[in-house]
DNA sequence: CCTCCTCTTGGAACCGGTTTCAGACCGGAT
DNA sequence: ATCCGGTCTGAAACCGGTTCCAAGAGGAGG
């Protein structure tokens, strides 16, 4: 057997060459097209194989202007609930004749590669965007280019998305330990976005309301923002943890951030729950096994509704322009307790 | 503001026409070529402005026969540890003009698919296969096509790779366990390949090999293998620890098999690690936060390794077709401990 | 004033496929 | 024998870029 010279590969004209063809017969044959002679046929697919032929895709992509390739685009660095929305993506497409590719988008930098990478639409015929809040000139450029797009766990006004209601997650949380007794509540929130457009999507929000509601007044200092990942949490809740007037329990924005001030709570002596309630957001894989309280939003499904309604835009069919609100649910495991009596 | 009409592009002509030049001059300026009269590129850039033009990037890869693109594939379902690589993969990449694209390889289905995307080379300019030991077909299309490839996490004889040596890896964890104590110790092995070519890689040898050394016969009802999911794992350690004579230690072969493991003890209400020691294989993240003694393998560095490799072939450099070993390392943690006495 | 050289520029070939369109071929009916 | 319809087939146009190459413009030097 005769391997090919390397980096040489056969094109649909050797082919047709070889089996004495025109290159359309070639494509005929390839994508299988009826009215073939199975003679010629198989004089075809003979040279296929001698040649050890294979269609290029790019070529195809560029002359059938489709891919067959649908991009997600999502920062997995800070976000592991990110990689569980992608599994549930990966569920919703298969079955169907698309392939998905994943991108990174965590810096500046790579954000705006991958939006022009994708967003002209000839990478791929549908986008999927998750986690991120896309800046309006590239939202702009998708519906120009007429590509697909969903957002999972993002919202924007004239992009049809899937999202929780995240006032009232920040609400339910916050709820749960004002009955569980606490009044000293700290919040790890939500890293500020850059361009925040709709306040009312916010954890925060949620919070606020919960202790209005309750008759708690805020406090500015038990009110802390940064990013998701784990050890700045950990700085933070240590310097709440350090407080004259300590809190009781800490609402983290997300589960990473609640093992951030699981792991400071460990390292100053303080128990949990005894002495401080810790309830996360998102119920990420390793929330159950570790036993972290915390408000689940269903992020497999997000995925997979995406998937769905994506399928469903290029297919042709309209896809409605409002978020689509997926259920959350408190879970209680054993990170948050009765308050302290003493700070009753 | 006059938007474009829905899935209309501007195309290079276009922009041409207005500027009232010829598409070389449009490309020259588009790639930042020389010897382009200062006027006329204005005049050029002014049209691509109004038009709002972007360059199709398939129509540019077909056109220079490469993508800067690097593909990776992975299975990402069973094996959270295949993310962390993935990050240092993004890590490695970053600060060369290669974007990279990730790509599920989870079932069958996908793999073929995956490979049929990619094996030709007009997709991707390299490729790195994650976790996976690529079939000894696609390796010589591979190979064929000139695309340069690294294996992370797996070996071929054909392709340069970068991996651990898990013979060393598995008696490391099996001598550990010895060294408290522990006789009665069982496995819960890698999941076996379906196109197993190198035997002597693999953990369950290393844990033959330090029983052996250590005098201990080898019990086949302790030795069992099955699939990465924790699931899987916690069945299996349910089975292992309703054993008449119950396994003292057990060695998993992953630190998501040992999370079974840890579930498993717990529904049994098995002390760990008094009654039971439980050690794993990776280090993934969840490790540290649970206490999980385990063998680290520096998942992150061989991802980073790897793109750094794909680099120095992507760049013309000849790569070392010997696999490349990366360090192993003994974490314990709080799930060892000395074996029971009215065991020993 | 003519020649030569350099700087710009556009036409056309090319990358590797798909598809339109027109023509060749064939059998059957008139 | 002629006409007709259907089946098969290949040349050529097209997808949207890059680049080779030839040619025009303009300045320097003889």
């Amino acid at each position: 057997m005769e391997p090919l010279s390397t980096g040489t590969q056969a094109r649909i004209a050797d082919v047709a060459a070889r089996a004495g063809v025109g290159v359309a017969t070639v494509s005929r044959v390839l994508n299988g097209h009826a009215n073939v002679r199975p003679a010629t046929r198989d004089r075809v697919l003979d040279a296929i194989r001698t040649l050890n032929y294979r269609p290029s895709s790019v070529a195809r992509n560029l002359s059938l202007q489709r891919t067959m390739v649908i991009g997600a685009l999502l920062p997995w660095f800070t976000n592991p609930s990110a990689v569980q929305r992608v599994r549930g993506i990966v569920d919703g497409l298969s079955g169907s004749p698309y392939d998905l590719m994943v991108f990174d988008i965590e810096s500046e930098d790579r954000q705006r590669r991958a939006f022009e990478l994708f967003d002209r639409g000839d990478r791929a015929d549908g986008l999927l965007i998750v986690s991120t809040n896309p800046p309006d000139l590239e939202v702009e450029r998708i519906n120009a280019a007429g590509l697909p797009c969903i957002l999972v766990d993002g919202v924007h006004s004239s992009l049809p998305s899937i999202a929780v209601d995240d006032v009232a997650g920040g609400e339910m949380a916050t709820r749960h330990l004002i009955e569980l007794g606490h009044r000293r509540i700290a919040l790890i929130g939500d890293p500020p976005p850059e361009f925040r457009f709709d306040w009312s999507r916010d954890r925060t929000r949620g919070y606020e309301q919960a202790l209005a509601r309750a008759g708690i007044e805020l406090r500015p200092a038990y009110v802390r923002e940064g990013t998701r990942l784990l050890h700045v949490a950990r700085g933070i809740a240590a310097e709440l943890l350090a407080l004259p007037e300590r809190p009781t329990a800490v609402f983290a924005a997300s589960d990473t951030q609640a093992f951030g001030t699981l792991e400071a709570a460990r390292a100053l002596g303080i128990r949990v729950p005894e002495e401080l309630s810790v309830i996360g957001f998102d119920d990420i894989e390793v929330a159950s096994y570790v036993g972290l309280t915390t408000v689940r939003q269903p992020l497999f499904e997000s995925g997979r509704r995406g998937a769905e309604l994506l399928l469903r835009a290029l297919s042709g069919r309209q896809v409605d322009l409002r978020a689509e609100l997926l259920p959350l649910e408190l879970v209680v495991r054993s990170t948050t307790g009765p308050a302290p009596s003493s700070a009753v």
